[in-house]
DNA sequence: ATGCATGAGTA
DNA sequence: ACTCATGCATA
């Protein structure tokens, strides 16, 4: 009985702008929200009236932190090559190509059994688990245990770091993108479906109310992402580092200049000796309205460029501000030393296993937005909750859209 | 550094 | 039910 969570909507209405690398069919919306630059915008900025509590990012700030700090020196210079394997996948095998279905799916769904099927065979390497079929419980362990203990509140409530859109629009502009709607029908769906593990398809995947359904619902839009703009380019004027320039509304969103900013932001945070954490909680000490605190994780992303291009953008202003309160303080840390001398149920995390993690991309590949039949028979198939396979194909389809790479900056 | 997950806001 | 921005947990 899974339950449709119903969103209990917010006050506050973030735009989001589709990411950079959205060249896709339905996200023609684009209203820029962006950085409310700390400085000029002084109307505005819509207060979360969150509670900025900083409590400690307890484990994983911790643990975050310490290995932020000790890779970070190592994997810092070079924005490309830790992610190596990450870059090759998004290379490799992402896009597919807009109109499979005419002859190739054959071979492509031959692919996807064999590569299903290799499941189903464990190769060698993990031969450990893989019950035949009955598991006494789904290989999953979705307990949202909420703890009660929002250590970065700001987030879970309001978040919405970006306080208000700002003129933004001008850096990126909607690309073209012409949709071809192409419509694989639900025949070839359903052969699809059929294919996987003969049988278990089948018998599987009645619905509650007993009937098989096979709705076409809707018509599955290929993922067509085409490498889109480049927003208003050049304007490489030497603004290098940034030493003080306090508000620069950035209305630049040129990718290369993030990558730059990126790569200095890190090197400097190394230097003042911060952990990726340690920025993420710092943030809500500056009191940009509508800012809180943000993850390790979201710091590490921004230094990686993992981030979606709006997002980066949204981001940097914020990060730029919290670098030159650092440096300030540094600074006067070093000329008065004096003045500082004082002191300051777990969620599971779902494991899918790489046999069925190939089976998925193999689906993946033909079909990047299955229907939720579709969804349903895989799940069933791989033996794992129908939500943690929705959820895959959602990350999935989100990673694609990433930086770096992914959008032919 | 990343994988899986939640939630708000939209269609 | 999807996209996006984020986060917790973990390798």
């Amino acid at each position: 009985m899974m339950m449709m969570s119903l969103n209990s909507k917010q006050p506050f209405s973030m735009a989001h702008a589709s990411g950079a690398g959205a060249g896709n069919l339905h996200e023609p919306k684009y209203s820029a929200l962006h950085s409310a630059s700390p400085c000029t915008s002084s109307t505005a900025a819509a207060p979360p009236a969150s509670s900025p509590s900083i409590t400690s990012a307890s484990g994983g700030g911790s643990s975050g932190a310490a290995s932020g700090r000790s890779s970070a020196p190592s994997s810092s210079s070079s924005t490309s090559s830790n992610s190596t394997s990450e870059a090759m996948r998004r290379v490799c095998l992402p896009t597919p190509p807009s109109n499979i279905f005419g002859g190739l799916d054959e071979s492509l769904l031959a692919r996807a059994e064999a590569l299903a099927a290799v499941d189903i065979v464990s190769p060698g390497k993990s031969h450990h688990h893989h019950p035949p079929h009955h598991s006494p419980f789904k290989p999953d362990a979705t307990y949202h245990t909420m703890n009660t203990i929002p250590c970065t509140s700001a987030a879970s409530s309001s978040s919405v770091p970006i306080s208000h859109p700002s003129a933004l629009s001008g850096t990126h502009h909607h690309h073209h993108h012409h949709h071809h709607h192409h419509q694989p029908h639900q025949a070839l769906e359903g052969e699809l479906l059929e294919h996987i593990t003969p049988g278990l398809a089948l018998g599987a995947m009645t619905g509650p109310d007993g009937s098989v359904v096979s709705t076409p619902g809707h018509a599955p839009h290929m993922a067509s992402m085409n490498p889109m703009h480049q927003a208003a380019l050049s304007m490489a004027h030497a603004h290098g580092l940034p030493s003080h320039m306090g508000c620069m509304s950035d209305v630049d969103a040129d990718p290369r200049d993030l990558e730059a900013f990126a790569e200095r932001f890190k090197q400097r945070r190394i230097k003042l000796g911060v952990t990726q954490a340690d920025v993420g909680s710092a943030l809500a000490n500056l009191k940009i309205p509508g800012v809180g605190s943000l993850s390790q994780s979201t710091i590490c992303r921004f230094e990686s460029l993992t981030l979606s291009h709006n997002n980066m953008i949204a981001l940097k202003p914020i990060l730029q501000a919290w670098l030159e309160e650092a440096e300030k303080s540094h600074r006067e840390k070093l000329t008065k030393p004096e003045l500082f001398n004082g002191a300051e149920k777990k969620r599971k995390r779902t494991s899918i296993a790489a046999p069925e993690k190939r089976s998925l991309e193999a689906y993946f590949a033909i079909q990047p937005r299955p229907s939720s039949e579709k969804i349903a028979a895989i799940a069933e198939k791989l033996d794992l909750k129908k939500n943690v396979v929705r959820v895959w194909f959602c990350n999935q389809r989100q990673k694609q859209k990433r930086m770096k790479y992914s959008a032919g900056i």
